[in-house]
DNA sequence: CGGTATTTTGAACTATCTCAACTGGGGTGG
DNA sequence: CCACCCCAGTTGAGATAGTTCAAAATACCG
């Protein structure tokens, strides 16, 4: 069903030089396992916008991304698709309770997959009780993360949504001067994934440059202009509750809900090393953007 | 912290006749085990509006829902509520996970809760391998609902998600002819849960009412009038995965196979006996309803 | 280059929100 | 027992953020 799947010839040690193999499932197994689940293991590249494994098809199988971003889709009949989530590098791709797919899963980016052997996971976890444990942490974490992902949705209006995810991407304020990022998501995709129309995301991305909080190098990399106007942008609209907030809220905020949602969807943008970036900027050529895109 | 809390006597074999001692957390503990729990736990009882477990305090403690309902609620920098989720009796309130809270939880209706001792869980599965499995398929029933929660959100306009939701609580077809369910929410509870203002709430379930799909008894008693166009006013983005919502969840509640799984948004609405339903509309005396209510 | 896909802009339209007033049940105190 | 108040629920009318449709501008690719 991938049919932009390029399976790979397996080797043995093919765990070796992976970078997800300090990442997610593939820590969880003791070395003599890992060995063994890495014989019977396959990778597969994707292309951009190809589809992993399809809503309501069955699938026997779940996958570990190696690199790139993989979109959890819902379908609807109309023919509409909602993007409920993002995964990274080290995530699994797949849902290891039920057989039949309740929602697509389809690459954002150009994605490296490893898809382990269907069993592999109750077989970890059966000869390896710490296994369990870490799942089970992970999962916590995943619980998390969607309360938290669905918490930054709630009571905003567009141009919050945006600013508040803009700000989750972005390196921390210790990063040296020129802060940009590249949006390695559609606006088609980003729109959905912020619930908003694609018209209405561009209105807003213009809006959040014109207030003077960010710069639109190109269509898809961002320039961080000024983190606190951003961070003004996500919060509350209302001038009046702005300024009692501005005490309160802002501990509240740090406190309980800060860590989390840091940790949320980072990574659908990419923060691009500014060493990369100037000559791009010198000569705006595409073909330089697009090699930046393949290195990172 | 818990103002309205009314702590119990504790008794050894307290959970012999507890409601909630075969779902949940409850059901994974061997019988020693459970004894040992037995004897170490606290019931609490909540009123209705009511803190539970306060966003951003230090907990050190989850407990286990006997009757009612929690609200997850989240606390944004304005000081508006945001309803994330609607807990049931035998899930789990608290985050085992983090000590600090990252939501408040709220009693939605009267509550009963038996407090755990703080290190229950990670006792339960060190002695028992069982429990890790058991825990895990709740966590990843979790993980589900909420996908399908979020789902249930996007691209839907006020009236599909009222409708939407509607359905969801909804007994099976084969129900007995007058399906009768009473909404245990507040108008601002449900408003916020499904994403919306009181107002538009209103409205909204005022024109299923008007398009014959349901019938507004009194205003928290709903009486489905045609099924088929409830089904058609949620416009079902997916019937698949409606679906699977609707058998999945029933089965799942009736049966009470895996204990988390009955987790599922139901019983926001409770479904009320015609058999007890029936004088109330004779005579809507509103004391009637209110001992249906404690009936129930 | 020329063609196609994506992004951006424009303008009319509409669902939902906001504010404000009204209702009715039910609890309270005289 | 009645008069009163309070609060959740309801209804109405104006304001508006966001959608929709349509078209221009720009990026991308052979």
């Amino acid at each position: 069903m991938p049919i932009s799947a390029v399976p790979r010839f397996g080797a043995p040690d093919r765990c070796r030089h992976c970078t997800a193999r300090n990442t997610g499932i593939c820590a969880w197994f003791a070395p003599e396992e890992g060995r063994e689940i890495a014989h019977r293991s396959t990778r597969s590249l994707f292309s951009p916008r190809s589809q992993i494994l399809v809503q309501g098809e069955v699938q026997d199988r779940i996958g570990v991304i190696v690199s790139g971003l993989v979109k959890i889709v819902l379908n609807d009949e109309r023919g509409e698709e909602h993007l409920l989530q993002l995964l990274h590098a080290g995530e699994i791709v797949g849902d290891p309770l039920s057989s039949e797919c309740a929602f697509s899963w389809e690459a954002a980016t150009e994605v490296d997959l490893c898809w382990l052997p269907p069993s592999t996971l109750s077989a970890a976890t059966r000869h390896n009780p710490e296994a369990y444990q870490r799942q089970l942490d992970a999962l916590l974490w995943q619980v998390h993360e969607q309360q938290f992902a669905q918490a930054a949705l709630r009571g905003r209006n567009s141009l919050q949504r945006l600013a508040n995810w803009l700000l989750l991407q972005l390196p921390p304020e210790t990063a040296p001067a020129p802060v940009r990022m590249r949006i390695l998501l559609t606006r088609r995709d980003l729109a959905s994934l912020l619930e908003m129309t694609v018209e209405t995301l561009c209105r807003v991305l213009h809006q959040a440059e014109e207030r003077g909080a960010i710069r639109l190098v190109t269509p898809d990399l961002v320039e961080l202009r000024d983190r606190p106007r951003l961070r003004l942008l996500a919060r509350s609209p209302d001038r009046r509750l702005q300024q009692t907030l501005l005490r309160d809220g802002w501990e509240w905020g740090a406190r309980s809900l800060a860590p989390a949602l840091r940790a949320m969807p980072r990574a659908k943008l990419t923060c691009v090393p500014p060493a990369l970036t100037e000559p791009a900027e010198a000569e705006p050529g595409l073909t330089r953007i697009k090699d930046v895109r393949r290195v990172s």
